[in-house]
DNA sequence: TGCAAAAATGAACAGCGTTCACTAAATTTT
DNA sequence: AAAATTTAGTGAACGCTGTTCATTTTTGCA
């Protein structure tokens, strides 16, 4: 028993080791740089061997967001001491902005680049995932139970705030934002959350 | 004097000719697909053709993103006939959306893909681009001089507007919506819109 | 017709993700 | 303890990518 015990806890240490190699190579050097071929070098095995404990790149691609999604879960739970729902709503865009600035690797994995096909909405891990669109789900419900967005369907209201605050990420991450030479676009970014944050508040 | 016209003219006509071709494949088969040696192979010239043409495979790409540029700003043009500021901004975010749709590869290599780093917001191209944006700008301030949007900025109300429409684009080509199961995508991408106008209506 | 300039070529380079016959190590059986 | 079996790890090789460049072919002119 003991025998086969240590021999799954190596098996489970190189798979985190791998794990953990990778993403703090794709947070560091970001997606393109990591290849297997550099996580391999870097963990002092060989490419082969990574594919005994991923199928492949997208799967080590999905583990990795799935650490990202408990890291995003985090910043968004910081709303639940909040009473006021229309404060909280507010607050979790603010802390949904935070996240992607302070880990853009992360945040482009998890929401902008290719999706992996693989089973990204089932299964006993990302869990975070589902988790954090319900706080928004729900949030928007408490505020429509105090009298906020009146005759929408709060499901139509969660794509349409998720949308904003990742669309102005998404131009922000991907350079799309060049036109605008004002302010420091982080500044901007904050603003433009602001404004939508000030006219929702009425409605 | 016409030999040397006539050897531009054909100059001009190849470069169109991969322009064209690889634009075609790119709206067909995606980016992954659209090798540069599959471009040559496609108009029967070795690849290293098509480097006496556009320097990189970035630069072609780029090329490619101007004409989608161009059939975008035809999209966002529909609106000039529309008198009331407030309407107009909302067809214009409903035209933003039917570009999006009816032309997904263009939209995502256009708006999404990681840049090509180039001068992406300068010269004689990308004209169609900076003309959409101050389409955008110019009915945002034609709303405010009706008394819309009170104490806002236009420039912050552009990258929010704009990152409205972007962000639930940018979900549904990417497909992040899986955890949306009661409608289909599009619908409820045009009802996230509409929930979007009805609230900015009364701002 | 001969010659210089321009254009097109395609092999070669370095990289990628991935596979798989093989070696080496660990474990179980005899 | 030795042999057999299972498991882990290897790294060369496959087919692909974007890109370069010495070489060949084509072109235009004297």
């Amino acid at each position: 028993m003991t025998i086969e015990d240590r021999r799954e806890r190596e098996k489970r240490e190189l798979h985190e080791l791998i794990l953990k190699t990778a993403a703090e190579m794709f947070r560091k050097h970001g997606y393109e740089k990591t290849s297997m071929r550099a996580i391999a070098q870097a963990i002092d095995y060989s490419p082969g061997t990574i594919y005994r404990y991923f199928k492949d790149k997208d799967e080590l691609m999905f583990a990795i967001s799935v650490n990202g999604f408990r890291i995003f879960y985090q910043y968004l739970s910081v709303v639940r001491h909040i009473d006021n729902p229309m404060e909280r709503l507010q607050v979790l865009g603010r802390q949904y902005i935070r996240f992607a600035i302070d880990h853009p690797a992360y945040y482009d994995l998890m929401f902008i680049m290719p999706d992996p096909i693989k089973g990204i909405g089932e299964g006993e891990h990302w869990e975070d995932g589902h988790r954090s669109h319900t706080v928004l789900v729900d949030v928007i419900k408490e505020c429509m139970q105090e009298g906020h967005f009146k005759g929408h369907d709060p499901i139509d209201l969660s794509l349409m705030i998720w949308g904003q605050v990742h669309g102005i990420l998404a131009l922000y991450l991907r350079h799309r934002m060049e036109m605008y030479t004002d302010k420091k676009h982080e500044v901007l970014l904050n603003d433009a959350l602001e404004a939508f944050n000030s006219i929702i508040r009425n409605s």
